[in-house]
DNA sequence: TATAAATGTTAGGTTAACCTAACAAATGGG
DNA sequence: CCCATTTGTTAGGTTAACCTAACATTTATA
């Protein structure tokens, strides 16, 4: 029943999520920074992210996840660390390439992918 | 100067060189087969890259890659079977899905990950 | 508190990557 | 060698994700 979101709607959760954090207010402005776009995309993509009730947003107001749109942005994060993680403690990645990669392969990688993944990171750490 | 090309042609190049080796003589129906897509939008993706001499094709007549084409062919081709090695391989990850995976993750992989990746794949070998 | 600056939205346009319907060319069996 | 089948192209349409220009609202400061 879960309809797929795109990797653009993805990344959008997850920048609200991590500015949420940082921020308190998240504002249509911070999101446009982050994701290098400009002010009215974002506007457009907030309606369609509202219309599916993942984000609360009144014209002019604040932007909130609601509490699917929460759970999805975890998850998102949940990958991108793992992915980070493996990049950058194993393959030794500079911390800067390895979140790129990570943003970007974040979007593709499968279930069973990442849980071994996890799985993986987890026997490195016991045996060091 | 290396214009960087969309995911989908990339597919496109990684596919025509797969049918190439298989098949001698690529048409445009197989090359719809395997992206699982119409035919009209192949014949338009072939016009793009012809236009940008990465493959040769005329009006109702073979496909072939260009050197250009073929170069660029062989190094997606390359990040993916470092990916799928690492995920059947490493991460014991069914066929399948490791190549599923690898088709997704070969178009945002950096340089550097993968050289990475390659030496990491080198060292497990020697460990076994 | 009026108004300038900052922020947000609307309207309308572009491009990539798909589609269907209709037409055109090539091929192969009777 | 003709014509049916297969293959390929053209025309025109859709959607997602961007854009700029113009306008609207909010906020902050003189």
């Amino acid at each position: 029943m879960e309809k797929t979101l795109t990797p653009t709607m993805e990344d959008y959760l997850e920048v609200i999520s991590n500015l949420k954090k940082i921020k308190q207010v998240v504002r249509v402005k911070n999101i446009a920074q982050e994701l290098k776009i400009k002010m009215p995309s974002v506007s457009e993509t907030l309606k369609f992210l509202s219309k599916e009730r993942l984000v609360r947003h009144e014209r002019y107001g604040k932007i909130e996840l609601t509490k699917k749109g929460n759970e999805l942005a975890e998850e998102v994060k949940s990958r991108h660390r793992t992915l980070f993680k493996f990049l950058n403690e194993v393959l030794e990645i500079d911390p800067e390439t390895a979140n790129e990669d990570a943003c970007k392969m974040e979007h593709s990688i499968s279930a069973i992918t990442l849980k071994r993944l996890m799985e993986f990171l987890e026997s490195v750490k016991s045996s060091s």
